[in-house]
DNA sequence: GGTAGACCTGGACGC
DNA sequence: GCGTCCAGGTCTACC
C-alpha cells in the first residue's frame, strides 16, 4: 500500500531524519544517507506495521506492506504527518534569519521541523532517556525497552523487529526488571511512574500535546514528572513546536563558550544571553545555528 | 531561590 | 583483568 502525504514548503526528508538522534532511536530507523524513515508502528487496532517513509518533493511517499483499513490509514497518515511536522509553518522564524549568517542557510535547506515520536509520552521517555549518559547510553537503554517490552512486527516466532511499547506494557513491568533487564538504572522509577500514570489515566498526557496553554503553564506540568528538569522540558517544548527556551546541555555550555567566550566556562545564564535577542525562536535559533 | 550530594552506567585510564 | 575516576541531568534535603 502506497501514498502521498503532502506537506508544506520548504520541506525536504532528510532535514527531517537528521534534525537530531531520534531517528536512530528504535522503533525508527534510517539509512546512512537519511533518504528513508522507517519505523514499526503499533496502531489503535492493535495491528503492528512497517512504515516507511520517503521524500516525495511536496511531501512523503508512505509505504505499508500489508492491506490496511481506511481508519487504520487515516491514523498512519495523521502519525506521519505529526511526527514529521508536515504542516509546520516557519515562515516567521525563516523572515528573521536573513540578516544572520549563522542561520542564514535554514530555509533553502529547508531546516526546522524536528522529528518526534506519535506520542508525547514516548518523547518524554526518551527524553529522559538522553538525561545525564552518553548517546550511545540513551540507544542502548532504548533497544532494550523496545526489544523486550514492544510488541512485535507479525513473523515466525514473534521474532521481528518491535514497536515502541505502549504505557500499559511499561506499566506492568517490575522496577527491578526495569532497573536491571533495560539497564535503566535510577530512571527505571521515574520510567515507571510516568507509565503508569499515563496508564491510568492520572495523567493525560497526550491532551497536553495539542492543548492550547500557554508555554509557561505548559513548562510547568511537564515539569511536575519526574525525571523531567529544566533541559529536559526545554527540549520537549521544542519537540511541540514551542521555542522560548533552549535546551542547555554541557554540549550547549561548552558550544557557547567556545562561539563567544573564548573557551571560559560559561552559565547557563550566558547561554540564555546569548540567544535572547530570538525571543520566542531562541530554542530554534539555537538548534539550527552553524557553530564556527 | 540557591546549592551539595546522591543517583547509575559505561568508557577511559593506570596498574 | 581489575580498580578508580569521570561525565552526563535531576532529585531531595538543607540553608
Amino acid at each position: 500500500l502506497n501514498w502521498t502525504v503532502p506537506a508544506r514548503a520548504p520541506f525536504f526528508l532528510p532535514a527531517v531524519v537528521q534534525s537530531h538522534g531520534w531517528a536512530q532511536l528504535p522503533p525508527f530507523r534510517t539509512d546512512p544517507t537519511c533518504t528513508e524513515l522507517g519505523r514499526i508502528e503499533r496502531l489503535d487496532s492493535g495491528t503492528v506495521v512497517d512504515l516507511r517513509v520517503r521524500d516525495a518533493g511536496n511531501g512523503v511517499h508512505v509505504q505499508v506492506d500489508q492491506p490496511l483499513s481506511r481508519s487504520e490509514q487515516e491514523e498512519v497518515t495523521r502519525k506521519v504527518s505529526w511526527m514529521l511536522q508536515l504542516d509546520q509553518d516557519l515562515s516567521t522564524f525563516y523572515g528573521l534569519t536573513r540578516d544572520e549568517p549563522q542561520l542564514a542557510k535554514a530555509e533553502s535547506q529547508a531546516r526546522g521541523r524536528i522529528l518526534r515520536s506519535p506520542t508525547l509520552f514516548e518523547d518524554v521517555l526518551k527524553t529522559i532517556l538522553t538525561t545525564n549518559t552518553s548517546w550511545s547510553g540513551t540507544i542502548r537503554m532504548t533497544e532494550a525497552l523496545v526489544s523486550s517490552l514492544g510488541t512485535p512486527l507479525p513473523s515466525p516466532r514473534d521474532a521481528g523487529p518491535r514497536a515502541f511499547p505502549t504505557p500499559q506494557q511499561l506499566a506492568a513491568c517490575d522496577e527491578d526488571f526495569l532497573r536491571r533487564v533495560s539497564k535503566l538504572g535510577y530512571r527505571a522509577p521515574f520510567v515507571l511512574e510516568l507509565s503508569r500514570s499515563v496508564s491510568s489515566g492520572a495523567l493525560e498526557l497526550e491532551a497536553l500535546s495539542v492543548a492550547d496553554l500557554p508555554t509557561a503553564e505548559l513548562r510547568k506540568r511537564l515539569l511536575r514528572i519526574k525525571g523531567v528538569g529544566d533541559y529536559a522540558v526545554a527540549n520537549l517544548l521544542m519537540l511541540l513546536g514551542r521555542y522560548d527556551f533552549v535546551p542547555i546541555d554541557s554540549w550547549a555550555l561548552t558550544k557557547v563558550s567556545q562561539e563567544w567566550h573564548n573557551g571560559q566556562q560559561v552559565s547557563r545564564a550566558d547561554v540564555d544571553a546569548a540567544f535572547e535577542r530570538w525571543g520566542a525562536w531562541r530554542g530554534m535559533a539555537f538548534w539550527l545555528w552553524e557553530w564556527t
